[in-house]
RNA sequence: GGGCGGUUAGCUCAGUUGGUUAGAGCGCCUGCCUUACAAGCAGGAGGUCACAGGUCCGAGUCCUGUACCGCCCA
C-alpha cells in the first residue's frame, strides 16, 4: 500500500484524514485535572472580529500560535489554546447597517425610528446583527480549523456569550463600587452626517487646504502698550464660525503684552458677549521666522471655544470657563443645545445665523467681520482635519456625557501586591489601573518580543488619560446602570435604603450601589452587584414608564398591560414598587441606553473565557497564560487593558510574554485591504496550495521586522475563479512535495525493516554524519522556537532536510539499500532520522507530517537505533515527543570529512558541466592527496564515485597527472579528470581558479603587512589569517603548475 | 508634530559579540525526463550592503548626519 503513494502530494486528502484522527483522539483538548508534571502551556487567541472572514494577517498570527502550541504540546506540556471571537461593537453594527441599506431593507435609522415609537427597534436590529454574527463566527471557526489550528474547541467563547457577559457584568460592578467609574462631560468625535459618536480610530486624518482668518476683537476698554493705544486684539482661526461659542481669549504668559492685557475684557463681535483675556501656556508665541507652522501663523492671541475644540476644552477646564455649545447634532448653528447665555445676548445679527449649516455659517461670520472692518487678513493654510470614515464629513468635536474609567486613581488594593508609590518619572501610582499595567513591564515580568515594542506600551501608559467606555451603539454589552431623578438631594440616602429594602423583598442578596455626580446631585445612578437582579430594575423601570404615562390607571395596584414582560418576583411586590416610585422618583427609572466599548470585554478575555468570576479549576491551571501573540496596532488598545484588568481582577498579569508579529504588505509595501483589492484570502491558498504550504511560507517569512512584503499575483483556479495569490506560496508547496517524495522513497525502502538487525558498530560514515547533522538541527530548532524565532528553525530544518538528507544521505543510501549487509543499518537510520525530522516539522506543517507519520507507523512501527536512542512511538505525531537527547551524535570530525568528500564531488560535477559531459557518462580520474589524507579518502572512495559518476578513481600521494587531464584544486588536494581536455577551455578554467585564489590572497597580504593589524588585532585572528594565506599560496603554486603543464 | 522601523542580488529576505572572498529561496542562463521528487537534479551568472562623514588595525554590522519608504500615536 505504501508504494502506491502518489508522486505529487495531494493536500486535501491528507488534511481530511489528519483532522479525523485528531478529532477522534481529542488531542486538542486540555483537561484542567489532567495537567502533567510539566504544567500547562496556555494561549488565548486574539478573538477575531465577527465583522468579516479572516484575512492573511489572521492566518499568520494563528499559524504562529499553533506552532507554539504544538511545539509545547510535543514537549509534554498540557497545551490549551482558547479559541473564540469578538463582537466588535461599532464595526459589526456598521457593517450590518451598510448591508441592510445596500439590500434596501429597513436599516439602523429605521430601527431607531421604530424604537422611538415603542416598536422594539433596538431588539429587532440586534437580532439582525446577531444573525450576521452567527454566520461569521461559524465561518471564522471553520477557517481556523482548516488552517490546522489545534484550539481547544470545546472551550470556544464569544465576547458576548453568557460566560463572558457574566465577567463583564462582574468587573463593571467591581469598578463601579471601587469608585473607578464616573460620568463625565467631554468632547467626543461627532459625525454630524450620521449623528453618531465615533471612536478615535474611526477618525481619518486628511490634509486639507484651508485658511487662517485673522479676526479683530475689540477690547472693552482700550489699553496703552509701549505708548501705543490698543483698541483691538487679533485672533487667528481656521474655524471662524465657532467664535460664537468663544468664552475667552488666551495668551501665553511669556508674551510681553500679557502683563497688561491678561485680566482685561474683550467684547465678542456679533454676539456682544464680554470675554476675559487669560494666560495659558498652550498658546504659541508668534514668530514669523519660525519653521514651526503654528508660531508662524500665530498672533499670540487664541480664541477659546471650549465646546468645539479639544485643546480649548482643556484650557476651559484649567480656567473654569463657561462651555457654550452653539451647534445642533446635525452641525447647524442652534441656540437649543447649550447656548447658556442666549437669552442675554440674542440680537438680530446672531439670530440671523441660527439654522445655518456650519460651513454656511463660516462664510456668513467672515462676511460680517469684513463688513465691520474687523477682518484683518486671510492666509492659506494646510492642516490635518479629522473626517468620519463612514460619511467622510469633517468630525465635529461635540460635548456629551460619557462613562469613564479613572486609570490613575489609586485603588485600595492588596498592599503586598500593589504598593502606592508613584512610578518614577511619571504621575502614575503603582496601585492605579495604569500603574498595575506599567509596573510589570518595569520589573521585567512582562516582556515584549521584539523588545522594542515595550516602548510603545510604556509611553502610552505613562501618558494615559481616563478611558471613555460608553458607546452610543446597540450592539454590545449594555451598561448595567439605571438612573432616576430624585426630588431633592437630601432624600438620596433614604431612597437608596428603600430601594435596597425593596430589592431584598424581591429576593435579591447583592448590593445596590449608587453613584451621583457632584454637579448633578439630583440624579441617582444605580448598579447592582448581582446581574440576576437586573430584571427587577427592568421591571421597576417598566412600571415607572407606565406610571409616568398614566399614573391614575395604575395607582390601584398591580394592573399591568397584558403581554408585557414582568418577573414574578416583582409582581408580588408591586405595591412596594409603586410606593418607592411615588415617594422618590420624579421622572422615570431608566437603564442607560449605551453599550460598553468593545475593548472593555476584550480586556477580560484571558480570564472571562475561563469562567471568572466563578472559582473554576481552569483559572488555577491555565491562568496566567504563557504568551499573547498579536499585531502591533493593538498593543495600547488591547494588550495594556488586558494587563490592567488581569491585575485588577485576579492580581496577576495575564501573560508574561507578548509576541508582536509582522504586518503583511503587498509587493509594493502597501497594507492589504479590501479597497485596494490586494488582499489574499487564506482559504484560496489552502485550496490551491494546501494549508501546510501556506503555513510554511508564512512562518518562513516571519522575522523580527515589523513589515513583511508578499508580492500579490493573480491566479486562476481550476474552476475558473480569478483570485489573488502569491508566488511565495509555491515555496511551501514545493517543500511539502519534496517531503512527500522523500518519504515515498523511504517507504519503498523500509519494507521489512527490523530494529533488532541494527548494529551500531556497522554504521558507516554517512549514518554518523546525518545523525550528527540531525543532532545539530534539533538543538537549533528547539532553541529558536523557545525564543519566538520562526524563520530560523524553518531555515535550519529546510537545509537539513533538503540539502543534507535528500541531496546527500538518501543518494548515498540508494546503493546501500541493495546491499544485504548494509540495508538493515541504512533502513534503521533512515527510519529514525525521518521520524525525528517529521516531528520537528510538525508544528509548522501539521497535516502532511501526520499523514507521513501514519504511513511510517504502519511500515516501521519501531524507530530506534539499538540501545543508542529510541524514538518512542505515538499514535499521532501531535502527541509524539519532541526530539531530544541526541547530543551523543554530534561529531565535528565526521562532518569535516564529509565536507571534503562533498567538495571533491562538487568539482568533478563542475568539470562535467564545464565540458558538457553527459551525466550518464562514467569518468576516470585521480586525486593527488597529502599522505595523511590518503587513507581516509580511500575508505570513502565509493561515496565519491557514486555521486560523481566515476568509473575509476585513484587516490594517492604524488599522483601523476597525464596529458589531457582537467585539474581542480580542493583544499590541499588536486582532483584530476582524464581525457576530457580542450586545452583552451582548460586554460580558461585554470585562469579563473587562479584569479579566485589571488583575490583571496590580496586582502590577506595587505592585512598582514599592516603593522597595526599584526600588533593590535586579536592574536587568533592574526594567526587565522597567516594560516589562510599559507593555504592559498600553496593552492596558487599548484594552479600555476597546472597552467605551465598545459604548455 | 512625537515615537518606532526599514533601505543588502531582478524580486522576497537572512546576516549572532565588528574579523577569511557578504548568504538563502524565487527568477534568469546552461545541461539533464539519472526508477523518490521536472513542484525535480547538476552547475552558473548576478551585490560600491541607500548616501555622506566618523570611530577602529579592520565596518553590511558601531556613532553622527542626509535622503527615500513604511507603521503607530496625537
Amino acid at each position: 500500500m505504501t508504494q502506491e503513494l502518489p508522486k505529487i502530494y495531494n493536500p486535501q486528502g491528507t488534511q481530511q484524514q489528519a483532522e479525523q484522527l485528531w478529532q477522534k483522539g481529542r488531542y486538542f483538548h486540555a483537561d484542567s485535572d489532567k495537567v502533567g508534571p510539566k504544567g500547562a502551556y496556555t494561549i488565548v487567541i486574539p478573538p477575531p472580529n465577527v465583522t468579516a472572514a479572516l484575512h492573511l494577517g489572521h492566518a499568520l498570527n494563528n499559524t504562529l500560535q499553533d506552532i507554539l502550541v504544538r511545539f509545547h504540546r510535543m514537549q509534554g506540556y498540557a497545551a490549551m489554546w482558547m479559541p473564540g471571537t469578538d463582537h466588535a461593537g461599532i464595526a459589526t453594527q456598521t457593517v450590518v447597517d451598510k448591508r441592510l441599506r445596500a439590500e434596501r431593507k429597513p436599516a439602523l435609522a429605521d430601527y431607531k425610528e421604530m424604537e422611538k415609537n415603542g416598536q422594539n427597534g433596538r431588539l429587532q436590529f440586534i437580532a439582525k446583527v446577531q444573525s450576521w454574527k452567527d454566520e461569521y463566527e461559524a465561518r471564522i471557526l471553520e477557517q481556523l480549523k482548516s488552517m490546522g489550528c489545534s484550539c481547544d474547541w470545546d472551550r470556544t467563547r464569544f465576547t458576548m456569550d453568557e460566560v463572558c457577559a457574566k465577567a463583564v457584568r462582574a468587573v463593571f460592578f467591581k469598578l463601579f463600587a471601587d469608585g473607578l467609574i464616573y460620568r463625565g462631560k467631554r468632547l467626543v468625535n461627532w459625525d454630524p452626517a450620521t449623528q453618531t459618536v465615533l471612536a478615535d480610530d474611526e477618525v481619518e486624518h486628511q490634509t486639507i487646504k484651508g485658511f487662517f482668518w485673522y479676526l479683530k476683537y475689540p477690547l472693552v476698554e482700550p489699553v496703552v502698550i509701549d505708548g501705543q493705544k490698543i483698541e483691538h486684539i487679533m485672533v487667528a482661526t481656521t474655524r471662524p464660525e465657532t467664535m460664537l461659542g468663544d468664552t475667552a481669549v488666551a495668551m501665553n504668559p511669556a508674551d510681553p503684552r500679557a502683563k497688561i492685557l491678561v485680566g482685561k475684557m474683550a467684547r465678542l463681535p456679533i454676539v456682544g458677549r464680554p470675554i476675559p483675556i487669560i494666560a495659558d501656556e498652550h498658546v504659541v508665541l508668534p514668530n514669523p521666522e519660525s519653521s514651526d507652522e503654528k508660531a508662524k501663523f500665530s498672533t499670540g492671541f487664541l480664541k477659546v471655544t471650549p465646546a468645539h475644540d479639544p485643546d480649548d476644552w482643556q484650557i476651559g477646564q484649567r480656567h473654569n470657563l463657561p462651555v457654550i455649545n452653539i451647534m445642533a447634532p446635525d452641525g447647524s448653528i442652534s441656540e437649543k443645545f447649550g447656548w447658556l447665555d442666549w437669552d442675554v445676548i440674542k440680537n438680530p445679527d446672531v439670530e440671523n445665523l441660527i439654522g445655518m449649516d456650519r460651513f454656511e455659517a463660516r462664510e456668513a461670520v467672515v462676511e460680517w467681520f469684513r463688513e465691520e472692518n474687523l477682518l484683518a487678513e486671510i492666509r492659506d493654510y494646510s492642516h490635518e482635519v479629522g473626517h468620519s470614515y463612514r460619511s467622510h464629513v469633517p468630525i465635529e468635536p461635540y460635548l456629551s456625557d460619557q462613562w469613564y474609567i479613572a486609570v490613575k486613581k489609586p485603588i485600595d488594593a492588596p498592599a503586598e501586591k500593589f504598593d502606592s508609590e508613584i512610578l518614577p518619572g511619571t504621575d502614575v501610582p503603582a496601585n492605579s489601573l495604569a500603574g498595575m499595567a506599567l509596573k510589570p513591564l518595569l520589573d521585567g515580568r512582562l516582556k515584549f518580543y521584539p523588545e522594542r515594542y515595550s516602548k510603545n506600551y510604556q509611553t502610552w501608559l505613562e501618558n494615559l488619560r481616563d478611558w471613555p467606555i460608553s458607546r452610543q451603539l446597540w450592539w454590545g454589552h449594555q451598561i448595567p446602570v439605571w438612573h432616576f431623578t430624585l426630588e431633592n438631594e437630601g432624600k438620596c440616602n433614604e431612597a437608596i435604603q428603600q430601594l435596597t429594602a425593596f430589592m431584598q423583598k424581591c429576593g435579591s442578596t447583592g448590593k445596590v450601589w449608587p453613584y451621583r455626580k457632584k454637579e448633578d446631585p439630583y440624579t441617582a445612578y444605580i448598579c447592582l452587584e448581582s446581574a440576576q437582579d437586573d430584571s427587577i430594575l427592568d421591571a421597576l423601570a417598566e412600571y415607572s414608564v407606565q406610571i409616568d404615562r398614566s399614573f391614575q390607571a395604575y395607582a390601584s395596584g398591580d394592573k399591568l398591560k397584558s403581554g408585557e414582560s414582568e418577573p414574578v418576583r416583582i409582581k408580588n411586590s408591586a405595591k412596594e414598587a409603586l410606593n418607592f416610585l411615588d415617594q422618590y422618583v420624579v421622572d422615570i427609572i431608566s437603564r442607560d441606553e449605551d453599550v460598553l466599548d468593545t475593548w472593555f470585554s476584550s480586556a477580560l478575555w484571558p480570564f472571562s473565557t475561563m469562567g471568572w468570576p466563578e472559582d473554576v479549576p481552569e483559572l488555577k491551571k491555565f491562568y496566567p497564560t504563557n504568551v499573547l501573540c498579536t499585531a502591533r496596532e493593538i498593543i495600547t488598545l488591547w494588550v495594556s487593558r488586558m494587563v490592567m484588568m488581569g491585575q485588577y481582577c485576579i492580581g496577576d498579569i495575564p501573560f508574561g510574554d507578548v509576541y508582536i508579529h509582522a504586518m503583511i504588505q503587498d509587493g509594493q509595501g502597501r497594507k492589504m485591504s479590501k479597497s485596494l483589492g490586494n488582499g489574499i484570502d487564506p482559504l484560496t491558498i489552502i485550496e490551491s496550495h494546501g494549508a501546510d504550504a501556506m503555513r510554511f511560507t508564512l512562518a518562513s517569512m516571519t522575522t523580527d521586522t515589523q513589515d513583511v512584503r508578499m508580492p500579490v499575483a493573480a491566479l486562476t483556479l481550476p474552476d475558473g475563479r480569478k483570485v489573488n495569490s502569491s508566488p511565495k506560496f509555491d515555496n511551501g508547496r514545493n517543500f511539502c512535495n519534496k517531503l512527500w517524495n522523500a518519504s515515498r522513497f523511504a517507504m519503498m525502502n523500509l519494507e521489512g525493516i527490523d530494529p533488532a538487525a541494527f548494529n551500531p558498530a556497522k554504521m558507516d560514515i554517512t549514518d554518523k554524519w546525518i545523525l550528527s547533522r540531525l543532532a545539530a538541527v534539533v538543538k537549533e530548532a528547539t532553541a529558536s522556537l523557545k525564543n519566538y524565532k520562526f524563520n530560523d528553525p524553518i531555515n535550519s530544518l529546510y537545509k537539513f532536510f533538503w540539502n543534507d538528507l535528500c541531496d546527500w544521505y538518501l543518494e548515498w543510501a540508494k546503493p546501500r539499500m541493495a546491499d544485504a549487509a548494509q540495508k538493515p543499518i541504512a533502513q534503521n537510520v533512515l527510519a529514525f532520522v525521518l521520524d525525528q525530522t517529521l516531528r520537528m516539522l510538525h508544528p509548522f506543517i501539521p497535516f502532511i507530517t501526520e499523514g507521513i507519520f501514519q504511513n511510517l507507523n504502519a511500515i516501521a512501527p519501531v524507530r530506534k537505533l539499538g540501545t543508542l536512542v529510541d524514538a518512542a512511538g505515538a499514535e499521532s505525531i501531535m502527541v509524539a515527543a519532541w526530539p531530544a537527547g541526541l547530543e551523543q551524535f554530534i561529531n565535528p570530525e565526521i562532518e569535516r570529512k564529509i565536507e571534503t568528500i562533498q567538495n571533491i564531488i562538487g568539482v568533478i560535477r563542475d568539470i562535467r558541466n564545464k565540458y558538457n559531459i553527459h551525466p550518464a557518462k562514467r569518468l576516470v580520474g585521480a586525486v593527488d592527496a597529502p599522505a595523511q589524507r590518503v587513507a581516509m579518502l580511500n575508505e570513502n572512495i565509493s561515496l565519491i564515485c557514486d555521486l560523481a559518476g566515476m568509473e575509476k578513481l585513484t587516490i594517492a600521494a604524488g599522483q601523476e597527472k597525464p596529458a589531457n587531464t582537467a585539474a581542480t584544486i580542493v583544499e590541499d588536494l588536486q582532483v584530476y579528470i582524464y581525457d576530457v581536455v580542450d586545452v583552451e577551455a582548460e586554460r580558461e578554467r585554470l585562469q579563473k581558479q587562479k584569479e579566485f585564489i589571488e583575490n583571496g590572497i590580496r586582502p590577506l597580504q595587505a592585512k598582514l603587512s599592516n603593522e597595526s593589524f599584526v600588533s593590535r588585532a586579536k592574536p587568533e585572528v592574526v594567526e587565522q589569517s597567516r594560516q589562510k594565506i599559507k593555504e592559498l599560496i600553496d593552492q596558487l603554486d599548484a594552479v600555476n603548475k597546472h597552467l605551465s603543464e598545459l604548455g
